[in-house]
DNA sequence: GGCACCGGCCAC
DNA sequence: AAACGTGGCCGGTGCC
């Protein structure tokens, strides 16, 4: 296989040609940074199978690396790459290219794992795994800054180069498992991460620090009060005679609350929260827990993650982020932002511009529905009604209209806990009832959507005897069952049940990333967070309503692609940031 | 000082 | 004692 080092702009207009002519490219690249905004590209390699050119991108001009882009970006050949979030980051910002169709070895690898905690997916882990070749990854981190050496050029030539034959090997493996339409999903939805993540989300940290300078004030006097009753509980003294406890840490605590008769066997709030209404202690306990976690967990974390020069916060979303297929996000986790107002204010559109928020109306019992075909809740999708009202309403034999609080309650409890697995015992709880009195409800909601029931049996059946759950596009969760071992085999019939449903919901939302991001042409507008069931857009001020009633559009298209029964519903709203 | 684990709690 | 699924992150704790 020839190799050809480029070091100037010299001979670009070749590796054109050859570009589009190629059916199939391996693309890598070596940056100096792993972070687009921080550093550079250094080598751009990209591999045709026939011939393979390693670009020294720091001799060559912007405009001749961007003379790539038709090819790169086109749909015409398929680009090879590992872990193609990176890269195209790295092209569209640097560039200005935004890749075509993609095979993403990475991708690919997670969904053939099939959840597989113990598998890696490093290039070379994919090397030795399917072409049982070692690969030597020494120089992937090193210095790609200075004078390269041919050592470094070699090695970048061949991470393009092995992109190909893996790809020979994992298209073997998924079309094996039946992984295709889940695959092109994956791949499809990876330049919208990356869009997403270069993107970053504004924040304003003026109005973030004076809410935790707020919330500092209030832990403050309530930390005084409840280290002297608490730290005296425990007849624990400073050298000045001064009591002392760690509030922060729950033996002391738990040890404190016994001191002074509250008798629990755990700190957590679901534990104290009936202590709290006789036990002042308990309740401002409670409330510098809730103060710590805010301040703790997003205080400074979030002011340290913003950029200064863009004002922006640029989190990871980790596309294959758990076996259900669902993202995960870290650094910061922009997912598990808390709900609040004052909290979610913060995360809001620069000047001139809005955010236009939309989410999926009940996806996961929809897609509960569509599994089920339960006759009666099919229809209460279709005719609109509340659902909740509606089980409530069959399950207490009372008009639609005639039903409480409690019993809405009570049956938004079941049809979201049956759908994690949840028993009896786990309702008794959650709606405090006796057991018998559970069980009596659960039998009666069943009665109703007996088709749910017989679905949530035979999936929990399905997933303890073949070992693996599979979602509407097929994605696979593997999973091997000790059917000796009672814990594990509960563990698998929660999983069966649940699995199906929020891996669906994962497909779902994928697509919609995919169609969203497309649909958004011509518009200024852009993701710039997802979360489960929720996609939020930055949009120019002008085209703020014009970009919503896309998404909107574009979230409704990729569910019914996807489920063909049951009506799709999203909830779309426009405004300066992301409070409800 | 780094690492793993745990209790606890945030999101969906 | 828990008791329903998927994650990430915190501070405390104990180990090497």
């Amino acid at each position: 296989m020839a190799r050809h080092y480029l070091r100037t702009d010299v001979g670009i207009d070749r590796v054109l040609l050859a570009l589009e002519a190629a059916r199939l490219v391996g693309l890598d690249s070596e940056t100096t940074h792993i972070n687009p905004r921080e550093g550079k590209i250094r080598l751009l390699q990209l591999a045709t199978g026939a011939e393979t050119f390693v670009l020294d991108v720091a001799g060559m001009s912007t405009s001749a690396v961007q003379s790539l882009g038709s090819a790169l970006g086109s749909d015409d050949s398929v680009k090879i790459i590992h872990n193609a979030k990176f890269d195209a980051k790295m092209l569209l910002h640097h560039f200005d290219i935004r890749l075509g169709r993609l095979f993403d070895t990475f991708l690919a690898s997670k969904l053939v794992a099939a959840g597989n905690p113990d598998e890696r997916h490093g290039l070379a882990d994919l090397a030795a795994r399917y072409l049982q070749r070692p690969l030597d990854k020494r120089y992937q981190a090193g210095d790609w800054s200075g004078q390269l050496s041919e050592a470094q050029i070699d090695y970048a030539a061949t991470d393009a180069e092995i992109l190909l034959p893996l790809r020979e090997q994992l298209i073997g493996q998924i079309k094996t498992l039946n992984l295709i339409d889940v695959a092109k999903l994956e791949f499809d939805c990876a330049v919208p991460t990356a869009e997403m993540e270069l993107a970053g989300i504004h924040f304003d940290a003026l109005q973030w620090k004076r809410h935790i300078g707020g919330l500092e004030s209030v832990k403050n006097r309530i930390e005084s009060d409840l280290v002297n009753q608490l730290g005296l509980a425990l007849e624990n003294v400073d050298l000045f005679g001064h009591p002392e406890i760690n509030l922060n840490s729950p033996p002391q605590v738990l040890e404190a609350f016994h001191r002074i008769g509250i008798d629990v066997r755990t700190t957590r709030e679901s534990e104290l929260i009936e202590f709290a209404r006789q036990s002042p202690v308990v309740a401002q306990f409670l409330e510098y827990r809730a103060t710590q976690k805010l301040l703790g967990t997003y205080g400074q974390a979030l002011l340290e993650r913003i950029d200064p020069s863009t004002n922006r916060i640029y989190a990871d979303f980790h596309q294959i982020g758990t076996p259900t297929g669902r993202f995960s996000c870290s650094e910061p986790s922009v997912q598990q932002i808390p709900n609040l107002p004052e909290i979610r204010r913060c995360f809001c559109a620069p000047q001139g511009r809005k955010l236009a928020i939309a989410d999926y109306s009940q996806i996961e019992l929809r897609i509960l529905a569509e599994f089920s075909q339960d006759p009666h809740m099919l229809e209460a999708f279709l005719s609109g009604v509340d659902l909740h009202r509606s089980t409530a309403s069959q399950m207490f034999r009372v008009p639609v209209e005639e039903v409480t609080r409690e019993q809405r309650g009570a049956a938004k409890q079941i049809n979201f806990g049956l759908m994690y697995g949840m028993g009896a015992g786990g309702l008794a709880a959650r709606i405090e009832v006796p057991l018998a009195e559970a069980e009596r409800l659960i039998a009666t909601y069943f009665q109703v959507y007996q088709k749910v029931a017989e679905w949530l049996r035979s999936s929990a059946d399905t997933a303890v005897h073949t070992g693996h759950t599979r979602t509407k596009l097929g994605r696979l969760w593997r999973f091997h069952v000790d059917t000796r071992n009672r814990e594990q085999v509960g563990m698998v019939q929660r999983l069966g049940k649940n699995a199906p449903i929020q891996g669906t919901s994962a497909d779902i939302l994928k697509r919609a990333m995919r169609l969203v991001r497309d649909g958004l042409k011509g518009l200024d507008a852009q993701m710039v967070n997802c979360v489960h069931d929720e996609i939020v857009l930055e949009a120019a001020e002008s085209d703020a309503e014009a970009a919503a009633e896309r998404l909107r559009r574009e979230m409704i298209n990729a569910g019914q692609e996807i489920l063909k029964t049951v009506p799709i519903e999203v909830e779309v709203k426009v405004g300066m940031d992301w409070s409800k």
